[in-house]
Order: C-alpha cells, then sequence, then structure tokens
DNA sequence: AATTTGGTTCTCAAAATTATGAACCAAAGA
DNA sequence: TCTTTGGTTCATAATTTTGAGAACCAAATT
C-alpha cells in the first residue's frame, strides 16, 4: 500500500466524502477509505501517516476517534512495537441497533411535548404520536431484521 | 406561544441538539424543537424569531433548510402576506428510505473496492462483500419495514 | 408616491472545527 | 546511559460554520 494507484486515490476521496456526511471530519472519512481500499486488511501508523500525507497527529487523534466510534480496531504482535489499524467490518450490525436506539430517545422527547402540550390541541398530539409510534416501530422491527439476516447467513 | 415555560424552553433545547447531533446547526434544532413543543401546529416567521431570540436572517435561512431536508413546510392564507410554518410529520416514511438510498450509495462503494483490489486478497474481499450484503440487505428490507407499517395502520 | 410589512440576501465578526508542527513521553535498543 | 522508535499531547494556525445586523426588495397599504 505504499503506493496508491490513481484510482484507489479517487475512491479513498468518495469514501472521505461520505464518512464527512456521516458527520467525520475529512481526516477521519479518508483513513476509513484507506482502511477499505488497501489490500492489505491492516495497516501501520506510519503508514496511514504517510500514505494519506497527514500529521501524527490528526492521524492519532482520528484513529481514536474511530476506535471509540467502533469502526476500527488494531492488531499487535509482541516483538513489533507498531500497531496495525484495519477496518472493523463485523458487527456492522451493532450500529444500526445503536442507531435505533438514538431514534427512540427523540421520540421520549416527542412523548415529552405531548404531555406538555396537554389536550390544548388533540390533533397535533394525534399527530406527533402516529411518528412516535413509527419510531418505536421501527426500533422494535430492525433488531428482528438483524435477527433475520443472521439467520439466512448461517 | 408567545411565551414559554421552563419546561418547554428546557425540552426545546433537549430537541435542538437532538437534531444538531444529527447535523443540523443549533438554530436549525431549536425551530424543530419549537415546532414539536409548540401548542398550535404553526407559527409565523415573526412567532419564531421572537420567541428564539434569534435574528432574521438565521431564520430565514434555516428554515430553508428544513424545507430542503422536507422537515417542515409552511402554509399561507390569502389576505394574510405571513407564512406559518410547521413540522411536517407526514413523511417521515420518505426520510428512511433516503437513509437507506445513502447507505446503498456507499456498498457501492465498498464493490468498487474490491473490484479494485482484485484477488490480492481474497479474505479480505470476502469480508468486505458480507457486509455489501447486509447493506443490500437492509436496503432491501426496510422498504418492505414500511408497508408493513402502513398495512398495520390501516 | 410614500410607508409599512414580511422576509431575503449580503457583509462581516465570533465561535467552533480541523489539522499542523513541536514538544513530549514511555518502551526498546545500543 | 544515551538514542531511537512509535505514538500522544499541547499550542497554535488555518479553515469552516454559524449567526447577527444592515441593506435590500417586492407586495400591500396609506
Amino acid at each position: 500500500m505504499a503506493q496508491l494507484t490513481q484510482e484507489q486515490r479517487q475512491l479513498i476521496e468518495k469514501m472521505g466524502i461520505y464518512h464527512e456526511q456521516q458527520g467525520f471530519p475529512p481526516v477521519t472519512g479518508r483513513i476509513m477509505g484507506l482502511l477499505y481500499v488497501s489490500d492489505r486488511p491492516h495497516l501501520s501508523f506510519e503508514e496511514i501517516v504517510e500514505t494519506l500525507n497527514i500529521s501524527k497527529s490528526a492521524a492519532s487523534n482520528a484513529l481514536q476517534l474511530l476506535q471509540q466510534m467502533h469502526l476500527i480496531e488494531y492488531t499487535t504482535y509482541s516483538g513489533d512495537r507498531k500497531r496495525y489499524f484495519g477496518a472493523l467490518l463485523e458487527n456492522w450490525h451493532e450500529e444500526v441497533v445503536n442507531k435505533m436506539g438514538s431514534v427512540l430517545g427523540f421520540s421520549k422527547l416527542l412523548r415529552q411535548a405531548n404531555e406538555l402540550r396537554g389536550d390544548v390541541n388533540p390533533e397535533m398530539n394525534e399527530r406527533v404520536l402516529e411518528r412516535i409510534e413509527f419510531m418505536e416501530f421501527l426500533s422494535r422491527e430492525v433488531p428482528a431484521l438483524l435477527q433475520k439476516w443472521l439467520k439466512e447467513r448461517n
């Protein structure tokens, strides 16, 4: 992965932009891109810094963020001080479930809104309730979908 | 809605923070909060500006953004030049489907990554493929889920 | 025609984000 | 012990985002 082809660079940028749109800083997005495009599943800190031409600090911070987000992990080898970072491809299911958690959080806020509103506008409450129930429906069904996926796989 | 209670203000802030975390600017988030908490389903531009203590320009820009995102709409009444803005509670389903579209877009990038990688690392390709297929699975199943919801409703 | 109303657009300042380079630090090697 | 390696943290600079205020504009009113 020392040298990247033009095509690889372009693809990395596209993945970078995708991740930026998901709320990650640019460098963070490019690292994800690199890890997906790479021939090898794990790249060292140094390789990441050099192939992307970014500062060590930017790399360090981005890698920590990505670990917190459970998007990457790293492996080590005894007798080798380097860390080898790779995309965490496995439990993406988890992420989806977490997303549903945040949706459910918002539906709780909507419920509060309805309570606070009392009965000054029942029609409004009803329309908000519909949305609440849709969110709750999703939160219920998506984990079930995951089970279906896991079952189809095995 | 001229005056807000302390509780209402707090709830608006929470909703604002939720929307910020979804990638919207603070003012935009607060407007959504206000529209959900409000007694009336529609508030005028002026009311929004005054109850939130924001500038007209901030309100104007935020409202346009929210319309583009299909999160709000406004109604007018003939003989009244004002616009009355309200949360668009209906087609939230649409939004979910759109989200899936972006997921599918990323899975296309992952496919490209696999192609570019060729067969230098088949195991990597296989692991990436699994993720691709999970994304595609979601994109297929979520619209079906929506149908189920709509059916249960009616 | 002049003024008011409802809102948009422009300019700019403040604040937040992002990334750099240098200093730093612990572990390993000489 | 001194140096190198692998990476983190700190201070700061550059960029971007956000929002205020004034100028502006079209439609309605006087």
